[in-house]
RNA sequence: GGGCGAUUAGCUCAGUUGGUUAGAGCGUCUGGUUUACACCCAGAAGGUCAGCGGUUCGAGCCCGUUAUCGCCCACCA
């Protein structure tokens, strides 16, 4: 790249503005990077760099809608590391992509096909609906595309895949055929989340709970033929009456006076532990259990384990029907009335009564939410309404007990919002024991690490669970699931069809006598078996089932490739921690499974965005900020920045976003109720303006309402900052130029300012190089914050100031500011990749041996030589004087113009260590030193300021006040003496004894030396007294 | 019910293996157009580190406990 010429399109003779302009610079260096293909990675390419290979997969983010926040920060974090990374030398790949999100995006294009044309999927058929997704698809793909462009992230689109694209399919197909082969697949019936609303079921990790009004409804089923002694009825509670169409039994607990004995001593241990508020709840339900015991509840529940074991039948009110009475555990005597109803087929809980006690399973659900043919009389009718219905004939026939009212927590589904249905249903499982345990034992044996590192314990724990993962979505918007069926050929017509191939698997299914064909290729011809006609499966795969594969099939498994074989495992994943389960772990375990190797060696999991209620960032609640609004109003390096400012270790990110009205910049509060709004009024100019929430013509021609907040502000800031100081040293420079020779030989010079700026970038690149590996990124943020602005700009380059007027001395003072502000530029340019371009570009106009791009030039690697703690050291104690004249004049409110001179009290070493720091104090605070050491006085009418190791006299001549400056320094002796009291006591107690001997020296000292400036003070106001 | 995290200046947040007088930005106050920057410069005020108890010579930091908030998981006839 080095020796390709390439020009920035930089004019040296172009003004340079006050103001960083963010949009310009924005535009011209992503066309360049672009251009120059700085982020590309060739395919298979053999010249590898020294360093290894360095690869992320982006986290594909939904096809479902345009980014937020959190995508941001989880963007920006990743270009952080890759960009770095590129820098230190690795041949650095991070492939962009987006998921197709199978039920999510789905439900959004159909719920708009309902909204916009009342149709539903069923009305336009599989190929239309899926059609359009894919056009919902290219849209948002695009639009996130852009997105993620605009934050500046260094992919290579290139490479830019997508879940449902030929190469991952291809992964998704061999994926689910090894699995195939290896029995880990299998069909079973099984009780699945059923969306009535999307007719498909969702996984337990799709579902929400939702307090909802509920009832709690009693129902007497009537014993089929009580003897004179047994009960007529035996009571359940529900709340859920229409199920008890479906029951099958009721159960109650084979024992229950010791099940009751349990409970209470379990309950009386816990009152004896428990903290005093909880003591009185946990009594009365002691008691309420105590009373089941004694009331005949018990001897209730004892007559009906008798007659279970008899036998006894009960009559389903309404049906007829006779099921028996069992005993199972699951019943609990201090629960309801001690009896429950079985409904099988939809509740979990009774699903596995029902197999443990070989009850029959009767569904009387179809897919769309009404009753099927097994409610007799209610077939037909919705949910709600067979409710109503049953409840309002069990009254009728006298077998409604009672009804309470209660609060029930209602599953809801995530995607439709509406409640969820247990189901019984045909799905498609993977075997999770040995896939979950390798998954396990890579993060357990350091294989891959999880940081921060306490998300290893939710990691294993789910894991240790072990959950079949049920992989069929009954959907249209998928991978379809690569398996077909063939009913009544026999064994050797299968094998004749298919014996010879190594790309066909298959099973023969006993319950529903058909033959199950898992193919390798896309698709398997209707007529491959001779005389039989094949059907594929209608199901499509979960949309995890095609993102747990995202590393390895992004590089082309199952075909293998340099890229694969360089590239995989890749470096680092950063995400975000709701998905470490779904997703995360899921990648561990099919890397694993499919390459034998580990997907990656780290797992970042950065913090989440939340609003200014504390409140995680979504689509359904309407306050996810898109980032472009954000860009728009401070620059995409101020995002970036602001973003990794706040990026901690243990703490959420709260974003505290509120409008700016565009006409009269008032600033409108974002409240709950506005931020969904298309357009806003301004409470203070009364005019509209528009939000990211426009949708028709007439509010998008408004003008748009920029989101504001105070730490991108201040990010934006430190852009400008750092914008000046380029300026600065740009405009020193005007049309001279600069060679490497002329700065390489510069950098030794002896010059104290020079030899502690250059110190402290050796220092701060260690650091911040420390804190970026190890994901430290506010730390690095902070670090580089304060080295730029408080010691470049502050100091460095004022101290340089009249350097740099004097032509005989100016060459080596300029050549460190361009040093300096290069490895600064590139220090920052993985969070600010934009503003320090725009400034490098600048720099090579200078020195013409600079890198094309900053993104490829070396990272400045800290060199231990220049570091020089002493020189540091020496520095803080000017800067504290410094600090102390400067106080000095503000306090006395005397005008910077005015030369005020000083003299200094200390030892002789430390006047030897300031004496070269003489005309600093001059050109920065206009202060001159009249004398420095153990000799020096103060004149007649001085401000004395004692600070650790020296006094500062600061001649004050027909501007002091005798008695304010005693009052000053009185109050300072007074805190002086505080201190020292709590020394002393503090060096008359066990500290001495027993605290190491290097921090009882360091209190003695520390003590003297407070003694020293108390006596310093007191005297100082012995001299002004005199005065007055 | 189980787990994780938090509580530090008016606001938003840092605070390393326990060790001098707990830091920053914003806001507030004082004073400034000094040959990069008012998106700036110089300075100041402002804190019983949520409460209680413990360990320690010494606690913002370690342990226990209480309160409040947030998140995740599980369960509820």
């Amino acid at each position: 790249m080095n020796n390709i010429f390439v020009t920035n399109n930089i004019d040296s003779n172009l003004e340079l503005p006050k103001q960083y302009d963010p949009s310009a610079a924005q535009l011209r260096w992503s066309k360049y990077w672009d251009d120059l293909k700085l982020f590309y990675v060739e395919k298979n390419s053999r010249h590898r760099g020294s360093k290894g290979a360095f690869c992320v997969v982006i986290p594909p983010p939904n096809v479902t809608g345009a980014l937020h926040m959190g995508h941001a920060l989880n963007n920006t974090l990743q270009d952080i590391i890759v960009r770095m990374k590129r820098m230190q030398g690795y041949d650095t790949l991070w492939i962009p992509g987006v998921d197709h999100a199978g039920i999510a995006t789905q439900a959004v294009v159909e719920r708009r096909l309902f909204e916009e044309e009342k149709l539903t999927r069923h009305d336009i058929g599989r190929e239309a609906l899926v059609e359009r997704i894919w056009n919902w698809k290219e849209k948002y793909q695009a639009r996130i595309i852009e997105q993620i462009k605009g934050i500046g992230c260094s992919c290579d689109w290139s490479r830019t895949r997508f879940t449902l694209d030929t190469i991952c399919a291809k992964s998704v197909r061999y994926f689910f055929f090894r699995l195939f082969e290896q029995q880990l697949i299998y069909r079973g019936k099984r009780l699945v989340n059923w969306d009535t609303h999307l007719q498909t079921a969702v996984s337990d990790d799709e579902i929400f709970h939702e307090t909802v009004e509920g009832n709690f409804w009693y129902i007497k089923y009537p014993v089929a033929a009580p003897n004179p002694d047994e009960p007529e009825f035996v009571i359940v509670a529900t709340t859920r009456p229409e199920t008890m169409l479906g029951d099958t039994a009721v159960a109650i607990h084979p024992d229950p006076e010791s099940a009751l004995d349990k409970v209470i001593n379990e309950l009386k241990k816990r009152i004896e532990s428990a903290a005093e508020k909880d003591k009185s709840e946990l009594q009365k339900e002691l008691d309420d259990i105590e009373f089941r015991k004694s009331s005949g509840l018990l001897d209730n529940l004892k007559k009906l384990v008798q007659m279970a074991k008899n036998g006894c039948r009960i009559k389903l009110p309404l049906t007829g029907r006779t099921i028996p009475l069992i005993l199972d555990t699951w019943a609990k005597p201090e629960k309801g009335t001690g009896c429950v109803k079985i409904t099988p087929a939809h509740d979990p809980n009774d699903y596995e009564v029902g197999k443990r006690n070989e009850l029959p399973m009767i569904n009387i659900l179809n897919k769309d939410g009404t009753l099927n043919s097994e409610a007799g009389i209610y077939k037909g009718l919705k949910i709600k309404v067979a409710r109503e219905k049953v409840v309002a004939d069990l009254e009728k026939h006298g077998l409604l007990h009672s009804v309470e009212e209660r609060v029930i927590e209602l599953a809801h589904s995530d995607r439709s919002k509406t409640p969820i249905e247990p189901f019984l249903n045909d799905q498609w499982f993977v075997k999770m024991e040995s896939l979950a345990q390798s998954a396990i034992d890579t993060v357990k044996n350091g294989e891959v690490k999880i940081c921060p590192e306490r998300y290893t314990k939710g990691y294993i724990d789910w894991l240790s669970e072990k959950r079949d993962w049920p992989i069929g979505r009954q959907l249209w918007w998928g991978h379809r699931i690569p398996i077909w069926y063939c009913k009544n050929a026999t064994k050797s017509e299968i094998e004749k069809a298919f014996n010879n191939r190594n790309d066909i698997s298959w099973t023969f299914d006993d319950e529903n006598k058909t033959w199950r064909i898992c193919s390798l290729e896309e698709d398997l011809p209707k007529d491959s078996v001779e005389g039989y006609e094949l059907v594929q499966e209608e199901d499509v795969l979960d949309t995890w089932f095609s993102s747990a594969l995202w590393t390895h099939s992004t590089l082309g498994w199952p075909d293998t490739s340099d890229d694969l074989d360089y590239y995989y495992p890749t470096g680092v994943l950063i995400t975000n921690r709701d998905i470490l389960t779904l997703w995360v772990a899921r990648m561990v375990l099919a890397g694993k499974f499919n390459t034998g190797k580990k997907p990656f060696h780290e797992v970042y999991i950065h913090p989440k965005i939340l609003d200014k209620y504390g409140e995680g960032m979504s689509k359904t609640k309407g306050n996810g900020v898109d980032p472009i609004s954000v860009i728009a109003k401070y620059g995409a390096d101020a995002l970036r920045f602001g973003l990794a400012f706040l990026t901690t270790e243990n703490q959420d990110i709260r974003l505290m976003l509120d409008f700016e009205c565009p006409e009269c910049n008032n600033v409108v509060e974002q409240t709950k109720k506005n931020r969904v709004l298309p357009k806003i009024q301004c409470p203070k100019c009364k005019k509209y303006f528009r939000t990211q929430w426009a949708e028709n013509a007439e509010d998008k021609s408004l003008p748009e309402g920029m989101m504001i907040n105070e730490r991108f502000e201040v990010a934006r800031n430190f852009c400008n900052k750092l914008w000046n100081a380029a300026r600065f040293v740009l405009l020193s420079l005007g049309d001279r130029k600069l060679d490497s020779v002329t700065i390489n030989k510069s950098l030794s010079s002896q010059l104290l300012e020079d030899r502690w700026i250059l110190s402290r970038l050796s220092t701060v690149t260690r650091s911040v190089t420390q804190m970026i590996e190890t994901y430290h990124y506010a730390d690095a943020v902070r670090l580089l914050y304060d080295f730029a602005w408080d010691e470049f700009c502050s100091f460095y380059v004022e101290m340089v100031k009249t350097r740099l007027l004097d032509s005989g001395r100016r060459l080596v003072a300029e050549s460190i500011l361009v040093y300096v502000l290069c490895r600064l530029t590139a220090l920052l340019h993985p969070f600010v990749p934009f503003v320090t371009e725009e400034i490098w570009q600048r720099l090579r106009v200078i020195d013409s041996s600079l890198e094309v791009s900053v993104s490829i030039t070396g990272w400045a690697m800290s060199d231990n030589s220049v570091i020089d703690l002493g020189v540091e050291e020496q520095f803080k104690i000017f800067q504290e004087l410094l600090r102390a004249i400067r106080d000095v004049r503000a306090s006395r409110n005397i005008p910077q113009r005015e030369e005020i001179s000083f003299s200094v009290k200390c030892n002789n070493e430390t006047a030897e260590l300031l004496k070269p720091m003489e005309k600093y104090f001059l050109s920065m605070s206009r202060a001159r030193v009249v004398s420095w050491g153990e000799l020096a006085v103060p004149t007649e009418f001085s401000a004395t300021i004692p600070l650790t190791g020296m006094d500062i006299y600061v001649d004050l001549s027909g501007v002091i006040d005798a008695a304010a400056e005693a009052a000053k320094l009185e109050k300072e002796a007074i805190r002086l003496e505080g201190f020292i009291k709590v020394k002393e006591s503090k060096l008359s107690s066990d500290f001495i004894k027993k605290a190491p001997q290097q921090v009882v020296d360091k209190e003695y000292q520390s003590l003297a030396e407070l003694k020293e400036q108390h006596k310093s003070a007191l005297d100082a106001i012995q001299k002004l007294l005199k005065k007055t």
